[in-house]
DNA sequence: TTGATCCACCTTGTATACGAACTTTGGACA
DNA sequence: TGTCCAAAGTTCGTATACAAGGTGGATCAA
């Protein structure tokens, strides 16, 4: 694949340098709810010209991350309730992703599986304070592998939005409470038993359920 | 909004005017999956620069209806398979948008779902064989009703690719033997009482089915 | 004082020129 | 004859200049 942006932070590509600086002051609240992305201004943020702004800009309400009004963006509005929402539709998702999974996933993927499972038993062992950091990068790989199990381009680019943005606004805004690497990785375990045994059910369910449990806000503080 | 949009076909901002071309000759075959979708050809397709076209494809990206692969884009792969998943993804996603309008919607919104109803109603007796393409605009607002009156941002924004794609998709590769404008009809009419009635289980199930039943290729020649 | 109209500025949309990266083809050398 | 390297061509990525549209303020008249 493309070695050019495998490269260091600052020899990213513009677009893609451009892309991750403004998500990330988008998610950190830098960038608060409302504030109107000017492309001039973001440019001199991120170092380049308007160009590659227009296209992450462009990305960013792909994923619902910015919103267009009239001819100007603005960053999104992530409510309580526009959060969960987003791990309701993650949750639906990737556990039908799971349900195709089940029956086209191979060997190799299931080992993989399986490592990354061990992987996360190490980490959690060890411990330390940037031990989250890890597991965020392991969880990522472990959710993107059953997506790449399913064989559907289109599944893929659905999810990909839905899938990154909220966990990002999750470690903002609880981070410390969550669900525990642990009992994270106890449920990894069982969606890997339920895809080695190719029950498509038992499949959805448990994703579904694994990403339902790391949803915030259990005490319902929104509106239903 | 903005009148500069709402002009005729020729005076559409080139931007918009280039995603509408392009999107067209996809959903037609006109441009085959696995086609490069190289920027200077369609810039003279569409009669502009490549700037546009550019912002045009990434629209087309998210949308799915065109892949990345290294520097460039190609026309996405719509197996009966992709598109199978399509649906599927479609129904959970508006199934669960209704599961959010039964609590969230206004009673005017309602009277407008009851009116599209009845328009519908007078399409099917009309009948005509271009009703289809009527049919289409009036379902499409049904549907964008129900949307917007979940009050979520992010739900209408991944919604809104999947929801547009395959009903198109679907009017190229069958269409004709379809669902039967009365049908459909009377499932809209289940869904607004299960809506008015504010019952959110109903309402999901009720939009589910109702999605599911627009499905083609039932005889699962597919690989699940 | 209030209303409307006009002008100026601010922001985005488009076109184009330039530079970089990848691909392919031709030749030379082992 | 096969392989590898080099060079040219093609396509994309970026920057920038210019055009168009919209908004806010100021000024003039009623």
């Amino acid at each position: 694949m493309s070695q050019a942006e495998q490269i260091e932070d600052g020899a990213l590509r513009p677009a893609v340098r451009a892309y991750l600086v403004i998500r990330d002051a988008i998610l950190s609240g830098e960038l608060a709810s409302g504030t109107h992305l000017r492309e001039e201004t973001l440019a001199s943020m991120t170092g380049t010209s308007r160009t590659p702004v227009r296209d992450a800009l462009g990305r960013l309400v792909a994923e619902g991350l910015a919103v267009e009004e009239n001819r100007s963006r603005y960053v999104a509005d992530f409510s309580p309730s526009e959060i969960m929402v987003m791990f309701d539709l993650r949750a639906r998702l990737e556990g039908y992703a799971a349900r195709l999974a089940a029956s086209r996933i191979t060997a190799p993927e299931l080992d993989e599986l399986a490592r990354l499972i061990e992987e996360i038993d190490a980490l959690d062992m060890a411990g330390g304070r940037d031990a989250t950091d890890e597991f965020l990068v392991l969880n990522d790989a472990f959710h993107g592998c059953i997506l790449q199990a399913t064989r559907s381009t289109q599944l893929r680019m659905m999810i990909r939005p839905v899938m990154s943005a909220p966990v990002a606004l999750l470690k903002r805004h609880i981070m410390a409470q969550s669900i525990g690497i642990r009992a994270s990785n106890d449920q990894h375990r069982e969606i890997h038993r339920a895809l080695a045994s190719g029950n498509p059910d038992w499949a959805e369910a448990a994703v579904k359920a694994h990403v339902i449990s790391t949803k915030p806000f259990r005490k319902a503080p929104a509106d239903d």
